[in-house]
Parts: structure tokens; sequence; C-alpha cells
DNA sequence: CGCCTCCTTGACGTTAACGTCAACGTGAAT
DNA sequence: ATTCACGTTGACGTTAACGTCAAGGAGGCG
């Protein structure tokens, strides 16, 4: 597929910093078969595709998804690929629970962005109101 | 204020049962000082007011809120109302933080919303490849 | 050669957010 | 009078997601 010359790597020091996270936390995915680097010897070689998957990995905390739900995503995203049906059937069905959940929470934090802004605009209200 | 007729109030079985939470969290987020309610003897006596305060407290959980950053935010919408134009003006600037923070978030889940999207759409056409 | 830096694998510690007893009180029902 | 169903306060247990050592290996360099 590819002898290309795009094939920067990271060691775990380098993907650690640049996403500011720590050594530790990457080892902790790969426990938790999150990420899966390869090996130059002992030691973890990081592709542009793990990198893409940490940074996947790190939105989804972002906003609560727990470890296992970012497992499965990730994972889902390699799946879809795959050229039998009942696999795909079943992983479509999973991904419209996903899709349903991951709506009801941004309907969550939609309205509660909206109220934090409401009492900021009311705190601005008193605030003019008093400076009159 | 009032003496008035909508002064319907739950006792903890009800209000957790209401909300699907175990009175063990209602307990819990008192004792953070989350909920404060009141008393009848030894009794808990949740208000409107204090089940509204939980109804925004799950909500903002569910997009991974702390419980620290729920009572934050409750806490302020309270004190929007004061009329020191210091303490307004601290609770402006913190509410500020906190509108960008939820943005950030907000877009963190919407990325990954439509990743999901584009993997079930790409799961679909597969399966109608397969199809024909 | 010795030191430094970065890597490795354990293994135990910590924090948040509850779960899960235990032991007890209390008003209503049988 | 006792049995429920519900409430109360401790207090210890659990899970997730790492933090924090400790002990050691491998490459570079002055």
């Amino acid at each position: 597929m590819s002898a290309n010359a795009s094939e920067r790597t990271w060691t775990v020091g380098e993907l650690a910093d640049e996403l500011g996270v720590t050594t530790r936390t990457l080892r902790h995915y790969e426990a938790e078969g999150l990420l899966a680097p390869s090996r130059s010897g002992q030691n973890r070689v990081y592709t542009a595709r793990d990198r893409a998957r940490l940074r996947l990995i790190l939105r989804g905390r972002r906003f609560g998804m727990t470890l296992a739900e970012c497992r499965e995503i990730v994972d889902m995203y390699d799946g879809a690929e795959s050229s039998e049906m009942l696999q795909l059937k079943t992983l479509l069905g999973r991904l419209d629970e996903i899709i349903a959940d991951l709506r009801r929470r941004q309907d969550d934090l939609r309205r509660t962005l909206r109220e934090v802004q409401d009492t900021a605009e009311l705190c601005r209200r008193r605030l003019t109101e008093l400076e009159i």
C-alpha cells in the first residue's frame, strides 16, 4: 500500500507531550486495549494512525465518555470496512444506539450552556443597573 | 412571597425514584454541598427548588461535568441576583470561563457525533453494495 | 568509564462518585 | 404487639482513571 515518505513516528514521551497527557496515560490506554503501538525492541513506537486514535479518545474523554465507550467507538471506525453482512448489521445497530446517546448528551450540554449564558446575561444587566 | 398552593414536597425515596438515582446519591450530593434539603424532624424534605437543582446537577453529570463543577454552576445561579458590584464582576468572569469551557466540550461532542454518523453511513453504503 | 536521558515493567497509592452493608428509629397496618 | 416500609447515620468497599514510586535496561557523549 505504501513505502511512503510520511512515515513519521513518535515515542511515548513525544506523543504524550504533544497531546498534553502523561506517558502513564498512554500505557494505561494500551493496557485497556485502546492503543496497540508497535515496538522497536522494547520501546513503543506510535504511528500517525495511533496518534489519530489517541486524539479521538482524548476528545471523547473531554465530554464525559468513559474509556470503555471510547474503545468501542474507535474499534468501530476500523470494523466499518468489514465485508460481512451480519457484522455490518450488528455494528450499524450499535452505532445508531451510540448516536442516540450522543444526541442526548448534546442536548444536555446545550441546555446547560444556555442557562449559564442566561445567568451571565443576568449578571451583566444587574451590573449596568448598578453602574448608572 | 408565597403562602401558595404549589408547595409539593418529596421524600428522598420519592425524589430518587422520580429522577432515576438512588437515595445514596442524594445523601452524597448533600454531603458534598450540592443539595441542602430542609428537615421534618430527622427526615429530609425536598422542595421543588431542591428538585430543580438536582435535575440541573444530573444533567451536567450526563455530559461529563464533575460534582464540583456542577456545584459551582448551581451556586452561581443563586449568586447572580446579588447586589454587590465586586461579587457580580468576579462571578461574571468565572461564568465566561465556564461558557468557554462548555463550548469546547460542545465542539468535541459535535465532532465525535459527526464521525460516528459518518461511520454509520459507511456501514449503510457497504451494506447496500452487498445486498445487490 | 561514568553519567544522563529516556525508555521499560511492576506494583502500590489516590481521587471521585457512589455502592453496600449494619444498626437503629418511627409511623402505619395487621 | 409485631411486622413492614421507609427513614436515619456511620463506616467500609468498589470502580475508573490514572498518579507515583522503584528498579532496571539501552543509547549517546564528554
